[in-house]
DNA sequence: ATGGGTGCAAAGCATTTGCAGTACA
DNA sequence: TGTACTGCAAATGCTTTGCACCCAT
């Protein structure tokens, strides 16, 4: 049993929810793709090619859990539909998405965080958390 | 005629579009509530009020045509539908919105746009525009 | 007049919900 | 064993599309 999944029994259990092999593997489905973003058709595609037959509808259910139990955040990426990653730390972090190839770079810059927190406070707003999405071209596609 | 409908009427004229009294109608209402931030279903209900039959077909094709034409922007408020308002120059502004009560402010600061070029840069990423929503609590209801 | 614009209804996606059956504590 | 969990299908909410009619040019 791996950190993460004993983070996962602890936070289902701490909530009196139940660990179930489906949360199990819905849960380590995003955490081995961390760095894809993965979408809820992405996730079902998954476990259905893993031979787990699990339906879109618990998929929506367990990310919904996930995000409010704290191990999860679902992040816009721009799309019509929603992206979850593994929780970072941080109150927030941004995605610089390329418009040409969809790649997703992930970015924690400190800058931004104090010149967010300094706009805040000139509006007397209390930060809770932001998301912000960069678009552009990558290297790659700029050749 | 005021300004902002000869801009529409260049906008439209300019791709041998039409211009006609449906699209002066929905472009005058984002217009007229410009920090509001209306959604689709907003533009429609002031217009049915206004005895303006318009159907939410062409208010989604007239703000999408809006839209690509330069006149409006779409923002995206953490909802599951999209905002519009009146195109800034900037190739980008943030919102701050208010978790508890919903009003969004805007802003655009010099500081998070030197950040956010900072970061392109370091990433070799060409920075065509950018989306941040901050949320937080204003200061009405955090008393 | 003629081709783009519009309303209406149906279709399309992403997501949520009701319900009956299943499996975890 | 009892109740939360799950699959299935139907429902919902937002947005798009097909088609016949209408109106700017």
């Amino acid at each position: 049993m791996n950190a993460d999944q004993e983070r996962l029994e602890q936070a289902l259990r701490s909530r009196d929810l139940r660990v179930t092999r489906t949360r199990r593997a819905i849960f380590a489905e995003i955490l081995a793709s961390s760095d894809s973003h993965l979408d809820v058709r992405q996730v079902h595609g998954r476990l259905m090619r893993k031979g787990r037959n699990v339906s879109l509808a618990t998929i929506y259910r367990t990310l919904h859990l996930l995000v409010r139990s704290g191990l999860l955040s679902r992040e816009d990426l721009g799309e019509s539909h929603g992206h979850y990653e593994p929780k970072k730390r941080a109150a927030g972090h941004g995605h610089l998405i390329c418009s040409s190839c969809g790649r997703v770079f992930e970015f924690a810059d400190e800058g931004i965080r104090k010149a967010l927190a300094e706009v805040g406070a000139a509006e007397d707003f209390r930060l809770e958390k932001y998301s912000l999405q960069i678009f552009g071209s990558c290297r790659r596609c700029r050749k």
